[in-house]
DNA sequence: CTGTCCTTGTAAAGCGGTTTAGTAAACCGA
DNA sequence: TCGGTTTACTAAACCGCTTTACAAGGACAG
């Protein structure tokens, strides 16, 4: 049987789909015979109701996006759980893309929020840009950005504190006595490989001054790219006692790599990670790492998007940064003075 | 300035809405200057079909929806990718909705395929029954169920080979010389956990004969189950020579509680996991594992939701099983026989 | 007895598309 | 020149709900 309508309702409750539409909106207070009545053919056509009409009519979704990178990668992972959850728990529907950092998707789903797909997007971005991504951006509205930057744009923003998890992680190593480590991370064009690489840089010659050494590869937050970076510095011989590797993935990349040429960290080598998601500690050896508050940001990425006061775009929140916290483990040896 | 709608387009045109939208949708031949006409209103205009009214006239949503227990594990968060992936792919979207195994939120989510908020569901639970969601799966329609069952249910199934991967989990073990290994996993009542059980018993029996000893320890997928089994065991003195955790989760949570309690593996005690999408090569000391082929899963099920004929429900395709491969890495060590 | 205010509703106009059933005009062959 | 066919469209109903504007009938004050 096709399934019931508000007309339906209406009409074997004897009223009209005014009256049954706003009574269940809370909009018309009903005696109680008339209540009874539409509550009873309610239950009893089983009805339910349509919610593209509904969305129609008030020419709002109730529903939010979430655009991202990757869905299979721990970090992700669990922030789309986390945004999922508060999504929910507000009685929001999620509708999720990947990107693989691809511009043309980036760009397309940033269109779903101008024709009304969803109410608001949470955007999350891996690449850099060269303004398409955030002239979409300022033209759609409704977008925070999460995670990294997306320079040019006017728009919430919300990312951990890069530069003091840069900091934390030099400032460890810095001090047990590694004055030459190896920075494998994020671009500088992109905020977050900046912002570590400034904090950790600051940390090494806070401590070290002019004598800290602290060489730079820059790419990708992906596994190839750890192994990469962990070969091109075995090639290189490259003369770091420690090796800051600044995502989840890098970590693990360079990690395997170490592991299958035979270097023993932290013996021969320090590593310190950073996002802290995957289940560092339970790798030979458990590895230090910077920790992102990752749920906290997915469910302040949300707050951002329903509790900003749109109206007036010159009036937005300032960009927002959440603390990152260091985890001791013990992948950092101390250097032994020769 | 308002988006504009297909009103507007036929009015800049000079043509009627019929015309342009049927032209859209490729219903309509129009001669070259029409045509012409109506693009360059549709490109002037920026125009963006509104999808709540598409959706409300067609009766469809061209939206699929995913039910599962949790986003945040490997496992699961890798199946989201596949299928994300996969509906992109077919054009269509993708709604998700994380239950935690709570029971009225896989029934409410059951109910969007009644209300078309959905054309279809992608439906992945992970505990017991009591023949409620059964119901509510019969009388929802396409539905597919994927990776665990729901039993007494109608719908087209997909699971990986658990029988299998028992079975390889516990020739390998025997093979080695373990005739005492005990099983750590999902309860008997459902299909993944009696399937990998049966498997797992066999490869014993047909090694040892009436001398396999196969305790089990019953309890869900995650990591606190696995640290408390494995407490359990080393509490109790089990006399085992090997553990089949047959989850990532479990695996994870039984190798911590191993490594902090000094239990060296395989030394003292040898390990098999199951899933394998975790960075389980990766851990101290790398773990042998069944490995589901989790992406191939998730990319079947949507083809399962879309390619089957869902006008007669007496006629739905068979419960369809994926193979899956044992990965041999170092948490095995042979028995040396005293 | 009349005017006013509640109470309890309702009619009807949207929201922005899709789709069915046609129609006016042009063409075309006999 | 006439009937038939094609071409190029269109009017209007409909999808199912929301919301504005309004109204009948009774209660109540003056």
């Amino acid at each position: 049987m096709p399934v019931a309508s508000l007309r339906d309702v209406a009409q074997a409750a004897g009223v009209s789909v005014t009256t049954v539409s706003r009574f269940l909106n809370g909009t018309l207070e009903l005696p109680e015979r008339t209540r009874t009545a539409v509550e009873a053919s309610i239950r009893q056509l089983n009805y339910q109701p349509n919610p593209h009409a509904r969305r129609l009519s008030r020419g709002r979704s109730d529903t939010i996006g979430l655009v991202i990178p990757d869905i299979a990668t721990p970090f992700f992972a669990t922030l789309v759980a986390a945004v999922e959850a508060e999504a929910d728990r507000r009685g929001l529907g999620l509708t999720l893309h990947a990107t693989l950092n691809r511009r043309e998707r980036e760009l397309s789903y940033l269109q779903a929020v101008r024709r009304n797909q969803v109410d608001g997007l949470i955007f999350v971005t891996n690449h850099p840009d060269d303004g398409t991504i955030a002239d979409a951006i300022n033209a759609s509205g409704q977008v925070v950005i999460l995670d990294e930057d997306v320079a040019g744009t006017s728009a919430p923003k919300l990312f951990c504190d890069n530069a003091q998890g840069g900091y934390l992680a030099g400032r460890h190593l810095a001090e047990a006595g590694h004055r030459q480590v190896l920075f494998v991370g994020g671009v500088d064009a992109m905020l977050s490989g900046a912002r570590r690489y400034a904090g950790f840089r600051r940390a090494m010659t806070d401590v070290w001054g002019d004598d800290a050494r602290t060489p730079r590869y820059e790419g990708e937050y992906s596994i190839n790219f750890g192994r990469s970076a962990a070969k091109r510095m075995l090639d290189a011989r490259l003369d770091v006692s420690a090796v800051f590797a600044t995502s989840d993935e890098i970590t693990t990349g360079v990690l395997e790599v170490l592991n299958a040429a035979g270097i023993r960290v932290p013996k021969d080598l320090s590593l310190v990670g950073f996002d802290d998601v995957g289940p560092l500690h339970l790798f030979a050896p458990a590895v230090t790492a910077v920790r992102q508050p990752v749920r906290a940001l997915g469910v302040r990425a949300l707050s951002l998007l329903l509790d900003t006061d749109w109206t007036d775009p010159t009036k937005l929140p300032p960009e927002e940064i959440m603390p990152v916290t260091l985890i001791t483990r013990n992948s950092v040896a101390p250097v032994i003075r020769s």
